[in-house]
DNA sequence: TCTCCAATGTCAGTTTCCTTACAAGCATCC
DNA sequence: GGATGCTTGTAAGGAAACTGACATTGGAGA
């Protein structure tokens, strides 16, 4: 009884591989990695986000959240006052540029998700994205 | 008309993300990431195969898969020849300590796995894995 | 009020993985 | 037979992520 569900993880594994593996390589001419969008894109989600809660969204720690943002400070689709109004979170907003990149962006990557989703009907796909809540609900903790 | 499937993708990283940290959690005890653990059931699965086609089943680059056998063959939980009897491929298999290893990992990986589904029957179960499939063919190209 | 605690930002060091590159072996095609 | 191409193994370098640690800040509770 050794080969039971383990499928499941492993084609979750492959299918995120794959996943990242399309769309980097769509992002590729816009010069973003695809970590770069899944932070631009949560900065239009949730302006004025923290660094750290933006680390959490995103799957990263903040010490790497803070690397990338650095990177996307310098080529100005990002950005952070110095120093906080209150507390010490600093709010992190797109600039005029990101929000253009990220508008190029989404364009590529909802083909890539069209793509990936080309062999489902509407009904199987709402199926798998509510299978996929339920995992992460139950590994949530 | 923004927010359409992008759910899907970030669900599935999420998911990922979350079967990935509470693997790593789950085997630390027995010192083995969760590299190691997909290198070794894969050398169950097809015993003697070489370690290019290895990376390949294990979504890595073939440099990093020899560096983690390495690793694996100075704890004597895989084995491989230092020359070929035909050809360049070195055929990789387990030892016994490595299917001892195994079977102890496999247990536990079992739990998170099972825990991860608990949420779903049998049905959505199957209906999960089949959405799966039709991703990676899609992405396969 | 004072103390403790959680969250944030940041620095330093390490690990892991990838990219680039090259040599070796086998198969295919001319 | 010889050239070409594909796969494999390996080495060197760099990019990206993580872990551990520390100071700062605001809030919660005694």
């Amino acid at each position: 009884m050794v080969d039971d569900s383990p499928q499941v993880g492993y084609l979750l594994k492959h299918a995120q591989s794959l996943l990242h593996a399309r769309m980097e390589e769509a992002l590729k001419p816009l010069q973003l990695t695809v970590s770069h969008y899944s932070c631009l894109y949560r900065l239009r989600v949730e302006p004025g986000i923290s660094a750290s809660a933006l680390a959490r969204r995103t799957f990263v720690t903040r010490q790497s959240m803070n690397a990338m943002l650095q990177q996307l400070i310098d080529r100005d689709l990002v950005a952070r006052p110095a120093r906080a109004d209150s507390g010490r979170a600093l709010p992190t907003v797109l600039t005029p540029a990101g929000m253009r990149a990220l508008d190029a962006a989404q364009v590529l990557v909802e083909g890539v998700e069209h793509r990936m989703l080309s062999g489902l009907t509407i009904a199987e796909t709402a199926g798998l994205a509510r299978g996929l809540v339920a995992c992460v609900s139950a590994l949530d903790e």
